[in-house]
RNA sequence: CGGGGCGUAGCGCAGCUUGGUAGCGCGUCUGGUUCGGGACCAGAAGGCCGUGUGUUCAAAUCACAUCGCCCCGACCA
């Protein structure tokens, strides 16, 4: 038998606490998630992750459904003169902007921007759509592709052409917009907590960090384990602004002309970076059960021997029918060497069947966030098998809970800010300035607002930083 | 766009300082023994040394250029 021990197995990955970028690169590679293309920037997401986003799609999907939304598909390509007309959101995104220029040949008389979002070309249709109060709200949701030409990239968190959802509605009335631009973010919280297992702060983003056009953004905001917040998903409240550059316009009850009030919101296949960096441990990743392409992996023992396939076989059948995502590795590797290999593609469970658990009509049963083995009578299992992914669910969550907590503090003086954001969030009272924001940044060394959290508290009256009269409890944080 | 690092077998790397037959580990293939924490033995296949130009009798190795990738900043989901 061979000496199994950790060294040698995390020799292949990088340590979390030596290098984390590594270790972010290793796992991602070595599970099978993403490849990198020939493309500068861009990525490409093999079937093990892009189960997991198929898993996100699904699940996230009805929740849109659930809430009034319905799907629907804009172009791709946006005429020059279509993305110009928001003035604020064209110089927000005109520097990472992708043109086409030519259609075979032959140059085109108008270039035609590869979508970096799709608040222009689907305001030009809503302003075609929408003429009647009896058209509103206007509700849809889009899966698609985005191109932004970014300078510097990393798999999942930022790549030149990503997957994302983009919603857009028109609403009769600021409040309404107003009512929607929250109701889809609590939508994403819960989402977030409750299918990726990730806490999150939610918020709204101070003027500098806004979307371009909007006229206010919320967010949710994670921690992941090096300290380094994450931006997880967004919602605008565009108020009139897009209405009025494209356009949207509806008749009244009252026969009067008036603009629509639109929102939208978007998460992205960032978020699998997330759950990855906020979950993995240094043998790989570790994934949230209700995303895992495989919840439970079977594992035959001494699988030559007679009955213990056939068995294995059993196991799967009562495992799908009771709709757990599991799978029978019946390849010719050692058991030690699919233990590790599944634990590397963070597998919630693993489940051992041998002759001796037949013998004693039993399975054995190890989760992958604590590692903790058992015994687990064979009646029953599928039950027991939902149960404990549920568990692990559970207890990724609080960990990941104890983890932000742990890398939360309050400052009320500015050393405490630039130390406090070294290690994760900072609490601090800020006046909501852009030219405070921006100094801020500048002396903690990359250090930005991630919002004004919804809750809220008093530190003290004034900004931690400039001393003005304090505007909001804000949340600090260097992020990716 | 600045700073750093790297391109040699499918993957990970050594060789380069001091030019002289292309190496190692893993994986793959064949056969056998194994099988409850990365098994073992024997045999085999696999390379335009990123690309180009130069120096030289001779270049993976030296020079110049170029392309690409990774990491760290600035900018952004």
């Amino acid at each position: 038998m061979a000496k199994n021990n950790d060294q040698e197995f995390v020799k292949h990955i990088a340590k979390r606490d030596e290098d984390f970028p590594q270790w972010y690169t290793d796992v991602i590679l070595k599970t099978d998630m993403v490849d990198y293309s020939d493309v500068k920037g861009c990525m490409v997401i093999k079937p093990y992750g892009y189960g997991v986003w198929e898993l996100i799609q699904a699940q996230m999907d009805r929740r849109f459904k659930d809430t009034g939304h319905v799907n629907a598909y804009f172009p791709l390509f946006i005429p020059e003169s279509l993305l110009l007309k928001e003035a604020e959101h064209v110089e927000g995104f005109a520097p990472e902007v992708a043109w086409v220029t030519h259609g075979g040949s032959e140059k085109l008389t108008e270039r035609l921007a590869i979508r970096p979002t799709s608040e222009t070309v689907i305001g030009s249709m809503y302003s075609k759509w929408i003429q009647s109060y009896r058209d509103l709200p206007m509700l849809m949701n889009q899966w698609c592709n985005v191109v932004r030409w970014e300078k510097s990239t990393r798999p999942f968190l930022r790549t030149s052409e990503f997957l994302w959802q983009e919603g857009h509605t028109a609403h009769a009335t600021f409040d309404e917009a107003q009512e929607e631009t929250m109701r889809m973010l609590g939508v994403y919280r819960e989402f977030a907590q409750n299918v990726l297992a990730i806490p999150v702060v939610t918020g709204r983003k101070s003027e500098k960090e806004k979307f371009a056009g909007a006229y206010a953004t919320y967010t949710m905001e994670a921690m992941m384990q090096d300290g380094k917040a994450l931006q997880m998903g967004t919602s605008h409240n565009m108020a009139d602004n897009f209405a009025k550059g494209y356009d949207i316009q509806y008749l009244s009850r009252e026969g009067k002309l008036e603009y629509c009030f639109t929102t939208s919101w978007g998460t992205s296949t960032r978020m699998i970076g997330g759950l990855i960096m906020v979950h993995g441990d240094d043998r790989g990743l570790v994934l949230p059960p209700r995303v895992a392409p495989i919840q439970a992996v079977i594992l035959p023992i001494a699988q030559h021997k007679p009955g213990v396939l056939e068995k294995a076989g059993e196991l799967l059948h009562m495992l799908n029918d009771a709709g757990i995502r599991a799978k029978v590795d019946d390849s010719e590797q050692s058991a030690g060497w699919k233990f590790n290999q599944w634990e590397m593609k963070g597998v919630p469970l693993r489940i051992e069947i041998g002759p001796k658990d037949i013998e004693q009509n039993q399975v054995v049963v190890v989760r992958r966030d604590d590692l903790k083995k058992q015994f687990v009578p064979m009646e029953g299992l599928a039950n027991t098998i939902q149960g404990m992914l549920d568990d692990v669910h559970r207890g990724l969550f609080d960990k990941a809970l104890k983890l932000r907590e742990s890398r939360t503090v309050d400052a009320t003086t500015f050393e405490q800010l630039r130390e406090g954001v070294q290690h994760g969030f900072v609490r601090a009272m800020w006046c909501g300035e852009t030219a405070c924001e921006m100094e801020i940044k500048e002396k903690t060394g990359g250090a930005s607002t991630r919002c004004m959290p919804f809750e809220q508290k008093q530190l003290s009256d004034v900004c931690v930083h400039c001393g003005k009269p304090a505007h909001a409890l804000t949340y600090f944080a260097k992020a990716y």
